[in-house]
DNA sequence: ATGCCTTACGTTATACGTAATTATT
DNA sequence: AATAATTACGTATAACGTAAGGCAT
């Protein structure tokens, strides 16, 4: 049988034209390439050059068996990532979440639960993060709704709900509910990196103004600006009240979200012991 | 990158279970196999075997890696089997057929029309000869009847008719025309190496005892024997008629055949000469 | 004991580089 | 002359075999 470094040579050629070129290109001696597709001519037991004195160039032989040194290489590359892929997801849990609370919370859990496994997380769309679930490049995933698919099993994470963060001096201030329209048109202050959120708020406050600040700044706006911002159950509970604010709870159904983890449970990581760690209603 | 002979190796121990039983398969001393299967690992820098202190077994990695080896090494052959069947076919001419009378027929024809090229022919069953025409196996074969399919032309070659070869003592000598089953259950002479018509006796005569013979021993024996044989218009346009036998027609369709001529327009072999020999309509 | 895997070490096979040769532009 | 391919010959890399050691059944 011939071996993989010929069709790599034969690749060479293919793309260079020269036996020269090609040894040149694999930082290989012209010779030394000449005799190994020699060899792999004997090996296949076919021509694939047409030589002249001083010139050589593929026959239709050479073209077809080109083309297939392509595919198998193609071949043992995808061998080689999906190979090294499926093994990083025996050794990491890749957490993919549509918001950021989940991200506060599960990853220290995780740690705690696996510790001998690397815990990565990050943000993106949810169709993004499903497909990523399919494709095993998430072991986990966070979505703001649940999902029936073969192959994928859905159980409910938890809940957070959105109020509006006012100064006391808001015309609004004193209410005890509220709709996002009814502040639809005024500047607000945002978070940056708020996942899912940003697209309720942009879908139900189209005409707002927002401002999207770094955590930071943004804590110290909400503080000394009487602009209004947005907050939540969890963060509440995380960060605490923030004085000179009054918190509405907002009624409409967007802002109010159960959150679903996702995972397929014929994975080979064990997520039992974290998913006994849920809620069982 | 690794190499093939790796992933050979890989398989062999997938098949055996055990680096000593895979190194023996593989003529190969156990240590070297053991060294070669770390270098791969090293290479695709994941573990691929479960190894305690004298026993080694892949893990989940080694499954998979088997598995797509395998997939490599079959687009491998696949490689070998269909530039070598490309290189032949640039150079020969391979003609399959499902009955003997083409075979007298077209070899002696192709030669004369494509002097430079080897023309090499066989008989073969009929779905074998299909299936080698479509993997570029045989450049042309004649099947007992036509076939329509995409990237395969087909047109008539000719007809062969069989005849009941009876003596004239026999009782039935006397017929215009006969069936099959008009002599099932007797005992006949048959020649060997029949192709498509060996399934037609059988079928449709089933109760008859055949007397297969070569083709030397078969004339010697119609010659002086008082059993009946089949003989067919080629055979006596080619051999010319027998003494002492009585050639009656056989009224069954299957007895009865148009030969076509099967090809692929697009292949390399120009066959429009050969063609061009062919009746019209 | 016997079987199986690994490490160590010396050997061999084979792919490689250098040099020489020939042919083409 | 310069470029390109092949052949010849010596070299070096790397896979191999043998030997030795450890562990399990």
């Amino acid at each position: 049988m011939f071996e993989l470094y010929q069709l790599e040579q034969l690749l060479a050629f293919a793309e260079c034209g020269t036996l020269s070129g090609a040894a040149e290109r694999l930082h290989l001696s012209q010779p030394a390439l000449s005799r190994s597709m020699q060899r792999l001519e004997a090996e296949l037991q076919v021509s694939l050059f047409d030589r002249q004195k001083n010139k050589i160039k593929f026959n239709e032989n050479g073209r077809m068996a080109a083309e297939y040194a392509r595919q198998v290489m193609e071949k043992c590359q995808d061998m080689i990532g999906r190979v090294q892929a499926f093994d990083r997801s025996q050794r990491t849990i890749l957490l993919g979440s549509c918001a950021p609370a989940p991200l506060w919370e599960i990853p220290p859990v995780l740690s705690d639960l696996y510790p001998d496994r690397t815990i990565s997380s990050e943000m993106r769309e949810n169709d993004v993060l499903l497909q990523g679930l399919r494709d095993n490049f998430y072991q986990l995933i966070i979505l703001p709704y649940p999902v029936e698919e073969p192959g994928i099993s859905c159980v409910k994470y938890g809940e957070e709900h959105l109020y509006f963060s006012l100064p006391p001096a808001h015309p609004l201030s004193g209410s005890k509910e509220l709709y996002m329209k009814d502040l639809n048109g005024e500047t607000m202050l945002l978070r940056n990196r708020l996942g899912f959120w940003r697209n309720v708020t942009d879908q139900k406050m189209p005409d707002t103004r927002f401002l999207e600040q770094e955590d930071v700044a943004f804590e110290e706006l909400v503080k000394f600006s009487a602009l209004p911002s947005f907050t939540t159950d969890v963060v509440l509970h995380r960060e605490g009240n923030p004085v000179n604010r009054v918190n509405i709870p907002i009624l409409d159904d967007e802002a109010n979200v159960t959150y679903y983890c996702l995972y397929k449970p014929h994975g080979l990581n064990d997520l039992n012991a974290f998913l006994k760690t849920l809620p069982t209603d």
